[in-house]
This record gives structure tokens, sequence and C-alpha cells, in this order.
DNA sequence: GTGGTCTAGACCACT
DNA sequence: GTGGTCTAGACCACG
């Protein structure tokens, strides 16, 4: 699982750090029940500080992503937890705020929409690092 | 133009503003041309600072959303001519994260897509307020 | 003397029109002597406020370049007021923000330069309207 | 980095430490990546408000003059990529309006280059403070 | 300790 | 009456 950060970047570590992991479930570069390296294995490795990997883990456990248990965090992939309503309603919200900004940029619905199919199809393309 | 603002919302007021107000463009509330409430007038309105106000104008200037004269600030929904290429990579970003919050979540293309449609049918359903 | 005013700019009116009397000076359209359009002919002339183009007239007036008599303002062309050091110092302060800006933009002189001589051109192209 | 800033001056705070700051750069006395003072630090520095700073900060980022992440903000002297044609648009004005000004007074297209000559040379010229 | 957001209030420039 | 600038001080997010 490899694991890109770009330090010199506006959006907060650890919210790179959760999108790079869910990015490696999605490429299926890791599977149910693979165990994460710890917390300060993966700090020292990124070069980032304990606590902002702590936090990532500790989002991605209540997102349902990650699971935790005595010997650290492991891959929970298939058995997602229900989708909350909420959940949802944040992801619509989302996706319009993004449209909205498109929109007024002058694009259309097919423009946004065929980029969607080109990143979903660089997301279904299982590489291995 | 109605303008709905969430005090109790995680994003910050400038942004909601920017949005509700790019919004109002997309489904064409507001033309090309129109002048926007003074950010005084508008501030008192929504219960919010004149600075708040000002600094959501100001980027929505760089955005090329709006113009600004000697007598304030009008919508400018006409040729937003170039569209940078840090923009549409910047949009990108941002949709790619968004599939893969929804992939990890079970959705499928498909899910986001229909959404997509939906938010975008809306945007077109124009409403006066 | 045509003198083109854009509402929709962020430069103030008074400016605007400061610049467009000595363009019109710089390219001979209006010679020493004429008479200028009176103050309240040339605001409504321009649908700007009377006191816009008073303001602009009188700072003419203390730069030198128009001449304030009991009949009005007239063109005062050739016999300049001698340049103050203080004059050449703000002029050359502004070529010098300009430089920078040009310069951290990755321009150079010669960019620059060449511009300075195509605009030199057309100011020196006598047009009459 | 030495900045010079004039309390009694008619030009904006920031947009003085705006350009005291592209002088810097221009006169390479920082470099590509180096980090800024913290706008507070700086703030208290000049003896000005941390908003003030904030926003000369904020608008050379947008000019891609600077780089902000997460522990603040850095040097972008690299590849400025795209040249708008905006900002090459505002510079030639800025550049005209400048020549009329000059050429009003009585000043030659030559006398201006030969002062775009020294002032670029001085720009050269580096300096440590 | 870094910046980001928001509020409050003052003074100035432009029309 | 419009926006622009500056100051002051508070609270929050990130690391």
């Amino acid at each position: 699982m490899y694991l890109e950060i770009e330090t010199n970047s506006a959006t907060p570590l650890y919210l790179q750090l959760m999108t790079q992991i869910k990015k490696a479930i999605v490429k299926k570069q890791v599977d149910n029940g693979d165990s994460l390296p710890s917390v300060r294995a993966l700090a020292s490795d990124l070069g980032m500080n304990m606590h902002t990997v702590n936090k990532a883990y500790n989002l991605l456990v209540e997102e349902g992503v990650l699971a935790k248990n005595q010997m650290g965090y492991t891959i929970r992939d298939n058995p997602k937890v229900d989708l909350t309503t909420e959940m949802v309603g944040a992801l619509k919200e989302r996706l319009e705020t993004l449209l909205i900004d498109a929109f007024v940029q002058g694009l259309s619905l097919e423009d946004t929409s065929k980029w969607a199919i080109e990143i979903a199809q660089q997301l279904n393309r299982k590489e291995n690092t």
C-alpha cells in the first residue's frame, strides 16, 4: 500500500491520509482483514506527527472503514456499515456544490460525467506497489 | 434571490454565501448585470458581519463570477473566458475524492451519476423566490 | 476629443477621465489653448456626476495640464510647468513596482520594453474623432 | 529579507508589503522554498495588524508568488506557469497610463526607457540585508 | 505555534 | 450610500 502525501498542500494531512487509505481499498491494493502499520511506524514513515496518523485512523474507524482491536487497526472492507442517511446527505451536498462550481464556470453535466467515468476507470485499474 | 445560510454548519459562512450566490446564478434567479445587495445591507440581512460578506464577494470576483465597479458588485454570468488548468485540476481532484468516499461506502458510479442527474435537473428548474 | 470611460471598471471615474484627457493631448487630438466642455456639459455627456468631472479638471490644473480662467478650462500643452522632483520620483516609483510585478511573473525587461514601444507608437499615431 | 514599509504613504500597507516581498524575490534575497515569517510575527515586527499581513500573503498566493501549506507560507519562485491574458492586459494598461502621464509632462520614451534600465539593473544587483 | 474565521467598530475614498 | 483599509480581540482547526 503506497500512500501519497503532499506536504505542500493546503488540505490537512489527516484528510490526505484518510483518502489515500480509502483509495488503496477501492483499488483493492489491500484486502479485508489486512492490518495497517502501527500509528508510530506510519508516522515516522511519512514524516508526520503521531497525533495526525491517530486522528486519521480513528476517523476511519468511525466511518466504518477500519476496525480497531487489541493488536491495532485492520481493513474492514466488504461488510460495510449501513449507509446512514447523514452520510448520503453529506455526499449529495458535496456533489451539489461541486456541480454548482462546475456549472457556474461554464462546464456541462456531460463534461463532469465524462471526468467521473475516467476517474472511476483509473480507480478500478488495480495497481500494486 | 434567496440565500440560505446555516449558522450551525461546519462550512464557513463566506463559503456558504459563495455557493448560494453561484446557485442563484445557475438557477437563473439572477441575470447578468444584476447588482447585488450592498455588503453592509446583506450582512445585516443575514445577521452576519460586513467583512464576511465582503470576503465572499471578493472571492467571487476573483473566480470571475462577480464584477466590481465603483457602485458595488454585479452578477457576471457572461463569457467566463479562460478556465485555468488549475481550476479544472482542482475540480477533478474534488471529484476524485468524492468518488473514493462514495465507492468505499459501497456506492457505485451509477448511483452517484444518478444523483448528479437529479441534482442537475433541480438546478435547471427555475425557481423564483 | 473622444473620451472613453468604462463604467464597469474598478478604477475611479475621475482617474479614468484624467488619463483620457491626457491621452487626447498626447495624441494631439487637442491643441494648446483649446477649451474643454463645461463641467456640467461633460458630466451629462458622460453620464457622471458634476463633482467627479470637477475633481478631474481641478487635479489636471494642479498637474499643469489644464489652465483655468473665467471662461472655463483650457488645454495647456507646450509650456509645461517644470517637472518637480516629486513628480519624477512618483513616476519612477510607479515604474519600479510595475517592473517588479512584471519580473516576478517571469517577464523580462525586453518584453516590457517591446510593449512600451508599441504603446508609444500607438500614442503617436494621430487619430481624430 | 528587509521589508521597507512607509506608514505615512497613500498606498495601502498590504500593497506595500506585497511589492516589498516581490522585490526581495526579484533581487534574489530569498529563494524558492524559503519560508516566510508567521503572519503574527511579521505583523508585530512591522507594527501592523495580523489581518493586514494575512491579506498580503493570501493575495500573493493567488498571484502564484507564495505557496501555502499547513505550516505557513513559503516562497514560490519556480515555474509560475500560465501568465493569464488578463494579467498581461492589466500590466499593459498600467504601462500605458504610466507612459501617458510621462509624455504629457514632456518626457520622452527614451527618458522612461533609460529609467527602466537603471531600475532593472538595481533589481539585478543582489543585496543581502 | 501555525493559519482561518468571525465579530465590532473606526476612518477614508469615491459618487 | 457605496466599498476599502486597518485595528483589536476571540475562538477554532491543524500539527
